[in-house]
DNA sequence: AAAGAGATGGTCT
DNA sequence: GACCATCTCTTTT
């Protein structure tokens, strides 16, 4: 399932709100780096459970941030949402990020998450439940045939592991 | 334009 | 008690 292009929806009390991913990376659990590398826990159990699930931590102490559970159950794989660009409901994502110029709406795994309005109460959600709250949909957008791929962000070790996808700028 | 630091809290050792 | 899959603001080139 390769989830560039894929659009990313949630339906809240202020009506709905989608956006389009653009950046994307890879954690499994025999990589050093993963949530999921030490075994299951309390926290990365929905990572361990079936794919198409949401699983969403607390990063810092201060933002959440949204992965979607790729592997089998007890395979502790999923692939993190890094970025989207906005597509429904722009207005309901300036309000949530007071200040932002648009550019930086969701440009970033924390800021996509405050942007549309993720938080820890969805963890372990099932996106593929037709009355869940977030869900994935394809409409038709192909995923990029040239896909930037890089070193992921933001962790210390299995740097070399190139697991970083990004659609790049048309 | 780049670099540095503080915020902030759950999870695991 | 340390460690973060981050972001933003402030300070320095």
């Amino acid at each position: 399932m390769d989830l560039l292009g894929k659009l990313l929806v949630i339906s809240g009390d202020d009506g709905r709100v989608s956006g389009r991913i653009i950046e994307t990376e890879a954690y499994t659990a025999d990589d050093p780096a993963s949530h999921s590398f030490k075994g299951p826990t309390k926290r990365n159990e929905p990572m361990f459970g079936p794919a198409g699930h949401l699983y969403v931590y607390l990063s810092y102490g201060i933002h959440c941030c949204a992965n979607i559970v790729t592997g089998g159950i007890g395979d502790g794989q999923a692939v993190l949402i890094r970025a989207i660009e906005p597509v429904v409901g722009i207005d309901a994502m300036r309000e949530r990020r007071p200040g932002r110029p648009d550019r930086q709406l969701a440009d970033g795994p924390g800021k996509l998450s405050a942007a549309l309005g993720i938080d820890l109460s969805m963890n372990g959600l099932d996106l593929t439940d037709p009355a869940a709250s977030i869900r994935v949909f394809d409409d038709g957008t192909r995923p990029p045939s040239d896909p930037i791929v890089g070193p992921r962000v933001g962790i210390s070790t299995a740097l070399d592991r190139p697991w970083r996808f990004r659609t790049p700028e048309r």
